[in-house]
DNA sequence: TTTTAAATAGTAATGGTTCTCATTCTTATC
DNA sequence: GATAAGAATGAGAACCATTACTATTTAAAA
């Protein structure tokens, strides 16, 4: 049976301080704060259990680390293909992909993976300023 | 400048003849035994040049391996749940995402990525068969 | 030809994640 | 309360896909 366990409480409110979207070593890095034995094996073990526990989300999404979510309410997200950086995303319309799928590949269909890929205000900025430092150089 | 080697085409050739979506070491095993002496570097050297030149996708998403695609239409995928096997998608009605995404976050949005989730054919056929033996022992 | 830039093979290094195992905590049972 | 059984932990090793490094080879440009 599943213990709600010290370190397993201060992993769930580190994920819920930190602004969302963490990593396994930034879990790491804010627990071993408050809990200063604590082991990276014991973050993964544990975020991978509440994970299939349902009280977070595991963000098992494209290149690079996979990130986790306490906000298991139906949203998607967007990331900065500069800085890789993950934020929520609202949508101005509900999607649906039932009976999008067509039959006969005879796969039973569970679920989708969606993500929004841009760049965030912060590299939109900077790549700007670039492209008038290059303009002015040439 | 980008040349085309004799490493490079034999590794377009061999993704093609791959029936799609082959890993870099399923790439290099089938390259091998042309080239016996090429490394798993130039594969994924080459891989990584082909895809950012527009000769192949990069198929870049969640858990485990990276995989390849020569198949450049618009198109997505079905990833088994159970055996992680990707699989071409017919959607009924092409997707669209435009306007989609509300403004206020500032990001400026130029993709997507989406895959489904499911059971592939034969591992549901298992499954089933596995249920009905656990019924049985009950 | 000579020069210069790209690409290759081979191998070491990285880094996120998983595994192992001895030890420590919990909970259920006597 | 003592004890037994099962979970969870900490520490570190192992894994494995991917990258990086470097000396050498290859091909295009001058």
């Amino acid at each position: 049976m599943f213990r709600l366990t010290h370190q397993r409480k201060v992993i769930l409110e580190e994920l819920r301080l930190a602004h969302s979207h963490a990593t396994a070593d930034e879990i790491y890095e804010r627990v071993k704060k408050r809990l200063p034995r604590i082991s990276l094996g014991t973050i993964y073990r544990n975020l991978e259990i509440l994970a299939s526990h349902g009280r977070i989300r595991k963000l098992d999404f494209a290149g690079g680390q996979r990130r986790f979510d306490i906000n298991l309410t139906e949203h998607y997200h967007v990331r900065c293909l500069n800085c890789g950086k993950l934020k929520d995303v609202v949508l101005q319309a509900p999607l649906s992909f039932d009976g999008l799928v067509a039959g006969p590949n005879g796969y039973e269909i569970s679920g989708v993976r969606l993500e929004f890929l841009g760049l965030c205000p912060e590299c939109k900025a900077v790549k700007q300023k670039g492209a008038r430092e290059d303009a002015g150089n040439k």
